[in-house]
DNA sequence: CGACCACTTGATCATGCTCAACTAGCGTGG
DNA sequence: CCACGCTAGTTGAGCATGATCAAGTGGTCG
């Protein structure tokens, strides 16, 4: 993905803080008026198209940053290319590991995406600072804690179908739009085989079963629609 | 294992503490003098064999625990029996997920095991009114996440040596007895076989080759020597 | 129109699972 | 003290799920 690229949009400001998806998420929502204008003056909007790296594997932190729009992928790759996603993020969610020099995975945007981007001194700095910014961070580490679980299990223990199935449930409720359950899928079929520990053949395969099955349609190769959730569902077993 | 019982031993003191275990690990090391010998007048040292259950899935979370001795597995289980063990955790670690109310994993001692217990009220006080433990408390949480993480592109994209190898190596890493690189495995072949996602059957051949090769020797069923740590690590690519 | 890319589909292969027999260690009771 | 049963682990034979290799499809962009 060469093309790939980012962009920086406009130096935020707590004027720009007040319409944005991440004002009251993990890290602005704890911080005091105060605050929220300090970091607003020092961050930065960067637009990020979808393959643009983030972190590299490997790399320093020397930022972080809140996702603003779009998806982004964590991913642990080996030495000889095999690689593995480990994690999604939806905005409003923060990026980064604090306190730790270097970043033991790297995060790509999935989508074409926007983030906020807060200098590591300042952020490490209002962390300890700020007592309910300890506790958000903290209350979001375990909430990753428990979705990095949940996939150990689907990863260990679910056939390729449960595995499919499961990533189109986390989908789906990611972006469960009132009634309809129509989405579009953040990953290509090469990045949802790495999300499942799968190939992208077996996962092309799976997808097409599922459709004949009626579980969903495949409205074209980035959308689908889900008739009927239930059904979804009992195809995960557990 | 309905042999495994779990017997309540003293009534925890600061003058049991000095000598504990875990007085340095994460919770009690976050304490000051005042608030640790508070702590410890609430809290119950409880000696638990190998197999039973400190927290059962899905029950209420009603207290939490210090590991002082032993190895506890985190466990994942399904309802048509498929299980995954998703964290190991060895003295003096934590257990316990603050300020959620229903526990969606077990836990359970691997080996014959002591725990130190606390009430869930009081502990969860001193987090709002101790800094310094919730930061710890974050920090531990940041490290299982940082393992859950590795652990997943085992599950995902390592092969079954490649998974038995990892486990060895991980073992060995908590057990390093100085220069000499021998340890008790502190699971059984089906509880090796639940965390890397592999039948027991697997898991005996590929000890067996592991032997054969001359990366391991197998003193006993539970007992393993590596002569060669390095010729271990390669057997884990990545 | 053609090249390219992401995806699908098919045929064959192999890793790891299943089922089954066998072994070793260990505690219990005759 | 040995026979017995029980548990945990090992080993083998055959099988199936998902991987690999290869060809084909469809949409997009120059």
């Amino acid at each position: 993905m060469d093309v790939a690229r980012s962009e920086v949009l406009v130096i935020g400001t707590s004027v720009a803080c007040r319409s944005c998806q991440a004002r009251h998420g993990v890290v602005c929502g704890a911080l005091s008026a105060g605050q929220l204008s300090e970091l607003g003056r020092h961050s930065l909007r960067r637009k990020v198209d979808a393959g643009c790296e983030i972190i590299a594997q490997g790399s320093e932190n020397s930022f972080y940053s809140n996702i603003t729009r779009g998806v982004v992928k964590l991913c642990k790759v080996m030495s000889d290319g095999r690689q593995q996603i480990v994690g999604l993020q939806f905005a409003p969610d923060f990026v980064g590991r604090p306190f730790v020099r270097e970043s033991t995975l790297s995060a790509e945007a999935a989508t074409d995406a926007e983030i906020c981007v807060f200098p590591r001194n300042l952020l490490e700095r209002m962390i300890l600072e700020t007592r309910e910014l300890q506790r958000s961070l903290h209350a979001q580490a375990l909430n990753e804690l428990d979705a990095a679980r949940e996939w150990m299990l689907t990863l260990g223990r679910r056939t390729a179908e449960e595995k499919v199935a499961s990533l189109l449930h986390l989908i789906a409720a990611h972006a469960e739009t009132a009634t309809s359950t129509a989405f579009d899928l953040p990953l290509s079929r090469a990045e949802i085989a790495d999300f499942l520990g799968l190939t992208i053949e077996t996962v092309s395969r799976q997808l097409t079963r599922l459709r004949k099955e009626g579980v969903i349609r495949i409205e074209n190769i980035r959308h689908i629609t889900v008739p009927d959730m239930d059904a979804l569902a009992k195809k995960i077993s557990g």
